[in-house]
DNA sequence: AATGACACTTGCATTTTGCAAGTGAAATGG
DNA sequence: CCATTTCACTTGCAAAATGCAAGTGTCATT
């Protein structure tokens, strides 16, 4: 298809604003993840999703635009990698990183405190 | 001062919305936190802080309207509680409810996340 | 060749964020 | 007691972000 989505920067700083707004590492942190759907993609990927219709079709209902933008700084930040299809020529699959995968613990920190503080919620996936 | 900060709902669900956009812990867990400010909110209360020029002076230098937003939802929330405060009638000083300590894991995780992969964060305060 | 599916992009309305100034009440100083 | 300062916000508005719905280009299928 067209051409790829990851924007590669110059000197790539992994998306991280040029200056932090403090040298806290939990606002350092919530600078990359702090909405409300970066954190839903990493699940998907996590679950072994890849393709942008998985993900499209999670059931939060993302919306395109911000998914296609959310995987751009995702690629960008390093914690994805996109990698060429096998099914589709010109398309992309997603996929965690290193640095994605060690965002683990955040997402189980997460699910753990929903199950235990939101009714109504259960895990589908035993992943997080 | 003026009256208090909290708003009471009626039959209040703490804040979550009506209906969730899915039943998955994450999501439902974003939903009620998933932004810039409010962990660093609930930071600085683990931190010891509790008046609102406290969390104002924080070095992110958060806007005061947004502070004031974030403060009455994590009260109606349940994760903080407003309390009469006795430097100055009228005035409330915030703490962390049962509810709101519980996120702790979730601070640590980010703050282990942020601490290992951007530099230049450090932790000042060994709280989170 | 026509049609359908996929991975987005686009235009625009709505919502959220945040700046800067302002407000009301309490505390302080003279 | 009055004037001033401080505190805890609120307000108005501009900018940025979000998200709906339609559209587009490419690939796959029929």
């Amino acid at each position: 298809m067209r051409k790829s989505p990851a924007s590669s920067k110059a000197r790539r700083k992994l998306d991280q604003p040029e200056t932090l707004r403090s040298p806290c590492p939990v606002a350092a942190t919530l600078d990359l993840i702090g909405d409300k759907w970066t954190l839903l993609i990493l699940r998907d990927l996590f679950a072994g999703k890849s393709r942008y219709r998985d993900l499209v079709s999670s059931p939060e209902g993302i919306a395109t635009n911000i998914l296609a933008a959310r995987l751009e700084q995702l690629v960008s930040s390093g914690m994805i990698a996109a990698r060429p299809s096998p099914e589709r020529a010109g398309s992309s699959e997603y996929h965690l990183t290193e640095r994605g995968r060690s965002l683990f613990p955040v997402l189980v920190a997460m699910r753990d405190w929903g199950l235990a503080n939101v009714p109504g919620t259960e895990v589908r996936v035993q992943v997080v």
